[in-house]
DNA sequence: TTCACTATTGGACGTACGCGCAATAGAGTT
DNA sequence: AACTCTATTGCGCGTACGTCCAATAGTGAA
């Protein structure tokens, strides 16, 4: 098999048994198991099983993140644009991708390499929100606030409800978490109560 | 050595290492050697190590409760004992207590065990800050909005705000943290802003 | 057809894990 | 002083891990 290939197999394998059993829980031998070859193969291709398990973690971050940017593109206003950002987090889909989150920051504590890439990342997820609220401010569909409290403030309500839909799920409606989410940015950007909730309905 | 406290010795060394290296990282012999004795013995006081691991979490997280809940009891009024509600996250002292959440919400998604444990204590979380404002609406320092939703929004962001703090240092300013966090509720309780902070400085 | 090259195999190696158990030690009772 | 009971030891068992490596298979170039 083409070199390059079956380096994106072992990834793709390597992804599916995390998945299920969590990075750090994903052994060689499941990954050889989930593709129906040797254990031995994956380190012909990758040096450590830590190499392969950080591959793995950056491809799933990076998809969501594009994926995310993506769905924004589309919409035409700050608000519309804002709207396609929530809306992720609604999207029972991503729940997996919230579990790597999860073990992401659990596992930060104690790795440095994780603590790194998953700080690196949550900026860029804050940093995504930041450029939409400036834009909304300029605009006028956003009053004038401190743009930086006001992303991170966002995005860590979004991250602490979300937590309690995918780590306990029945604690929390899941559209009730998207619901309140939205209501506590609303607030702190002058939208009318609704309006965001408005805007994810028309995306 | 008398049996229960040998018992709680066995405890309180599985605390100390799963302090360091993570609760799903702890192990007998790691407990062994901490107490300075032989391995053995930890399973002559605990059927598994996953029980014994069960009991440390549980200590810890109650810990952490009461003394949230001592805290907020010496408070005359509802602002006040919410201002203690939200000092508690603000103690560089508790970050080790909330790596413990961290790892708890991770290993939530895979272990039944851990999944309903911690999501009961989560909804005492939530049900404390519930009864804080509840009063508050009564005695009119806090305008009447639904109990439920700020409860779950004022902890998801103190969840989401803190996580950024332990898991990411450097990333956000642990009091700017507290700030926002307290921040969101005064919006959601009609509470002037700063009303929290001011509050937090008397307790 | 022969030759080189590498993808792939399958198992060995050392380590660490939870757990169980026979042996020992030490304290309290008779 | 003899006995009992249990706290404690120390090691062995089976398993699973990441890693490594000699052997093999398969493919494209000469």
């Amino acid at each position: 098999m083409d070199p390059n290939v079956r380096r994106q197999k072992i990834v793709e394998a390597a992804q599916a048994v995390a998945t299920r059993k969590g990075l750090s829980a994903t052994t060689v031998r499941d990954v050889a198991e989930e593709m129906g070859t040797s254990s031995g193969l994956i380190h012909h291709y990758f040096a450590s099983m830590d190499q392969l398990l950080a591959v793995v973690f950056d491809k799933v971050a990076e998809a969501d993140l594009s994926a995310t940017r993506k769905r924004m593109e589309v919409a035409t206003s700050p608000t519309g644009r804002l709207a396609a950002y929530f809306a992720a987090w609604g999207d029972p889909d991503n729940d997996e991708t919230f579990q790597f989150w999860l073990d992401a920051w659990s596992e930060a504590g104690r790795n440095d390499a994780v603590r790194e890439r998953s700080r690196d990342l949550n900026i860029e997820w804050q940093e995504l929100l930041s450029e939409v609220i400036r834009q909304g401010i300029e605009t006028g569909e956003f009053s004038d606030t401190e743009v930086d409290a006001a992303a991170w403030k966002a995005l860590s309500l979004l991250d602490g409800l979300t937590l309690q839909v995918v780590a306990h799920p029945t604690v929390i409606e899941r559209g009730k978490a998207v619901k309140w989410a939205a209501s506590g940015i609303e607030n702190d950007l002058g939208l009318p109560p609704g309006a965001l909730a408005d805007a994810m309905q028309d995306a």
